[in-house]
RNA sequence: GCGGGCGUGGCGGAACGGCAGACGCGCUGGACUUAGGAUCCAGUGGGGUUACACCCGUGAAGGUUCAAGUCCUUUCGCCCGCACCA
């Protein structure tokens, strides 16, 4: 047995014997539960950083430990391969193809990954621009064509010039590019969308399918999704057939309408002022707000213009007529591009009409005082009932919204409609390292999708790699120019790629069954597999890729390609990792090298930081001191063991009864900690308290280490010393393999089952109460455990401190907690 | 502005409504040493005392309760998400 504590050599050792035997390979089925364990798989930079190492720390101590617990775990990972930086590096360095060196750098981070022990079936590898794996994309690109939840259509678009792309518009954060931070311009283009919006209901109400996720995740989703309930209301341009239709949600203010203002890009402006001889006003105004950012555009800083067109439009409700306006604060892309002007009941609307005198007429009246339009302040936006609404008058409001909607749907000028912040998902992108949009124009057959047996496109691999904001693959013929599928005639391919979300959308199904080749996955192994039991990653993802991938398990199951409609059954966010209070960045230059500290200290310790040093949801500060005590720590398990080899291979494993003083302590110990880290795991994932329990455990197999070997049980020191080993496993796979296979075990610890604590051997002879006087601790006693509640009083009121304290004085009342504590209320 | 979260020693963090500060870091003292930045032992919220006793203490102020870090109300500070959404 080895005095020192040699992590390279020990860690190197187990690494490669795990690879040789394929410990963590997983057979497809099993007559166990089956447990499916998911990290969010990484972008293949190269270089494992701080929140992987915690992410993938935190799923393997999951995945092991339900493993031992005797469940069938799937625990695979992969490369989400497609993306910016790759062809972002062949356009700077040049020469080098992004796929070599994505491929380049999965084979850094495998290494990497490997170097942590993680306990991945690497058997169920995949990396997302494999062909193989990208022809499944394609596949599943093309069942949503099909189906008609893809489409192409010419829209503003979010466009990034420093990425040279189009952006969806969860990937614009604050106006700028969610990568580059570059603010985000818009551009009229043809792209592809993904009507995600049709399954905003659903994304909606199957929230109700996840209790296992953080509720601060579901509400992100829902504000995201952003349903609203309102009406439109159809205006009849004054001595013009058109008609503008407006979206409210307080459709009971109708009557209350002094103007109306359309976005400037409305596609009636132009028809509304031709002739009217101020067009040029008017087409100047539409290009200046145009022309703002995205940031500009939507910042409440900015003041509210708006420009009348001249024209009027009819209150269908009063006849009234009402000036018709542009604004810069009116969005094209929500409700109907198109909002009416109610200064009395919205703050907005009622600066806006202070500014440029427009009437305020209040036709909602709170219950007790009366609105006067001139003397107001503010809007009045709360309930009341309703006045100057004609026939309306007197009712609540509230009632008041879906009597006017009837009454306006009766008349065929107006309905109920429902509203949603969320807008199709742009998967269209204008680069080459991503997969090919399988779809050929054609002039005469128009829009073709690629046969499914002409799968996989392929990507070309000689194109050139020029910023030019345009697909390289525009630019190469031997990849647009193609045949019809259909006609045999000349097409060319569409050549924008997929958004790499769509990618990461449905990776987890392919691990099921990663090799197959007549489908994306065996729908008799994904039913086996799914859901996902546990997914672990960033909140960044909060709304991006898990939005996403709830829309595309909607998809698939209506498809009946899958039988599960959500995809993760239970999700934990983890928290960031900080440096000196501040996320690790390059720019800060607070970046701690997880390949540093594992030289430094081994994978072992790094793993044992991250989980001890804050629960795995909130941020965690990292502190170098902090990995040196785990490092200690870790140094102390191996010292306590390494002395104690030889007895605790003799000592027998016999059942132990009937125990007392020493022995029958260090039994109790040892199955507290069990029951503690069993449920600090399972229940609710609090690794830290876990760790710090095995700590406690190692500290009282100190002091037990010091009896004298005639007082001290062997068959007690070695149920300690192996439970303490078992514990750990999980947290520290390498150090505990190494030692289990000192003190005489021949199959790894990985394999062994989860310690089971005894009930009976935690039970206490005596505990200590606390004698509290009107709620203050006056003193403590060592009673009987179990006492019954007269008998603590009993005691507790003959001990001589209680007694003296107590002295002259009335007693109201006394609380018993038993064995807790006694309080004692006095007057 | 709306929504969510968090405020506990010098630091990271523990505490089914029941002994606040587990565990770790740091610090102080001691032991062992040629040496210690290794290891082991002891101490470590503040005030107070030779030592006890005792008093104070979970951002702040109220409240509920025999009992509040924990529940309720108000308030301050920080972090995150959304934000002219009609």
């Amino acid at each position: 047995m080895k005095v020192k504590y040699d992590f390279n050599e020990v860690e190197k050792k187990w690494q490669d014997r795990w690879d040789e035997i394929d410990l963590y390979a997983v057979p497809d089925y099993s007559d166990r539960p089956k447990y499916y364990c998911l990290e969010m798989f990484p972008y293949p930079s190269g270089k494992l950083h701080m929140g992987h190492v915690r992410n993938y720390s935190i799923g393997d101590v999951v995945a092991r430990f339900k493993t031992m617990q005797g469940m069938h775990v799937l625990h695979p990972m992969g490369w989400d391969a497609f993306g910016l930086p790759a062809e972002n590096a062949a356009i700077k360095h040049g020469g080098i193809h992004p796929a070599d060196w994505t491929i380049d750098n999965i084979d850094k981070m495998r290494d990497q990954l490997k170097q942590l022990g993680i306990s991945y079936d690497w058997n169920r590898e995949l990396a997302t621009c494999d062909p193989e794996y990208y022809r499944w994309t394609q596949w599943l690109f093309l069942q949503l064509y099909h189906r008609g939840l893809a489409y192409k259509r010419l829209s503003a678009v979010n466009w990034c010039p420093d990425c040279a792309t189009v952006l969806a518009n969860e990937q614009v954060v604050n106006g700028g590019c969610e990568r580059c931070k570059t603010t985000v311009e818009k551009r009229e283009l043809a792209q592809w969308f993904f009507k995600i919006t049709s399954y905003a209901d659903r994304l909606l109400q199957d929230m109700v399918l996840m209790d296992g996720w953080p509720e601060k995740v579901k509400i992100m989703q829902e504000n995201w999704i952003g349903r609203s309930e309102g009406a439109e209301i159809d205006f009849q341009i004054e001595g013009a057939e058109d008609i503008i239709t407006v979206y409210t949600t307080r459709p009971d203010t109708v009557f209350g309408i002094t103007y109306m203002v359309l976005a400037p890009e409305h596609p009636l402006v132009e028809k509304l002022i031709a002739g009217s001889g101020k067009e040029a006003q008017i087409r100047d105004f539409v290009r200046k707000v145009k022309s703002l950012s995205e940031i500009d555009r939507t910042s409440t800083e900015v003041e509210k213009v708006g420009l009348p067109l001249g024209v009027n439009c009819v209150n269908p409700l009063t006849g009234e007529k009402v000036p018709v306006l542009i604004a810069n604060y009116v969005l094209l892309e929500y409700g109907t591009g198109c909002v009416m002007g109610v200064p009395a009941h919205d703050q907005r609307d009622f600066e806006f009409a202070r500014k440029y005198n427009f009437p305020v007429r209040v036709v909602i009246q709170p219950a007790g005082v009366t609105l006067e339009a001139d003397e107001m302040l503010s809007a009045y936006e709360e309930e009341g009932f309703l006045v100057n609404s004609g026939r309306f008058n007197g009712l609540p409001n509230k009632e008041a919204i879906k009597a006017i909607t009837a009454y306006l749907e009766e008349k065929g000028q107006g309905r109920f409609r429902v509203t949603y912040r969320l807008r199709d998902w742009l998967i269209s992108r204008q680069r080459y390292w991503g997969a090919p949009i399988p779809i050929i124009y054609c002039d005469v057959c128009g829009v073709v999708p690629v046969p499914e047996k002409d799968l996989p496109v392929l990507l070309p691999m000689n194109v050139k790699f020029k910023p030019t904001g345009r697909s390289p693959l525009a630019d190469y013929p031997g990849f647009v120019n193609t045949t019809c599928p259909k006609c045999g005639g000349p097409g060319k391919r569409e050549t924008d790629t997929m958004d790499t979300f769509m990618c990461s959308s449905w990776y987890y199904y392919r691990y099921s069954s990663p090799g197959e080749t007549e489908g994306p996955w065996d729908k008799a192994k994904v039913d086996y597999w799914l859901p996902v039991d546990q997914y672990i990653g960033g909140v960044e993802h909060a709304i991006l890729h898990l939005l996403y991938s709830r829309f595309f398990t909607k998809v698939l199951y209506d498809l009946e390609l899958v039988s599960n409609q959500e995809p993760f059954t239970n999700l934990l966010t983890q928290g960031m990792v900080l440096k000196d209070g501040a996320k690790m960045s390059k720019s800060k230059g607070n970046v701690v090298s997880p390949e540093d500290i594992i030289a430094r200290y081994g994978a072992d310790t790094a793993r044992m930081f991250i989980l001890f040093a804050a629960p795995p949801e909130r941020d965690l500060e990292w502190s170098d001191q902090g990995v040196e005590g785990c490092f200690r720590f870790l140094n102390r398990v191996w010292r306590l063991v390494a002395p104690l080899v030889e007895t605790l291979k003799k000592a027998p494993r016999k059942r132990v009864a009937n125990l007392v003083g020493i022995n029958r302590e260090m039994r109790r110990v040892t199955h507290k900690t069990i029951k503690k880290v069993t449920e600090d795991i399972s229940a609710r994932f609090n690794f830290n308290t876990a760790v710090s329990a095995i700590m406690e455990l190692v500290n009282a197999l100190y002091q037990f280490k010091e009896v004298p070997e005639s007082d001290r049980d062997p068959a007690i020191l070695r149920e300690a010393v192996e439970s303490l080993l078992l514990l750990l496993a999980p947290f520290a796979p390498h150090i505990t393999e190494e030692i289990w296979e000192m003190t005489g075990h021949a199959d790894s610890i990985h394999l062994q089952a989860w310690p089971v604590y005894d009930p009976a051997a935690i039970v206490e002879d005596e505990v200590t109460i606390v004698v509290q006087i009107n709620s203050k601790v006056r003193d403590r006693m060592l009673v009987p455990a179990g006492l019954a509640a007269a008998q603590m009083q009993e005691r507790v009121l003959k001990d001589p401190k209680i007694l003296k304290l107590t002295a002259g004085k009335k007693i109201v009342k006394t609380i018993t907690v038993p064995d807790k504590l006694v309080n004692i209320v006095v007057k």
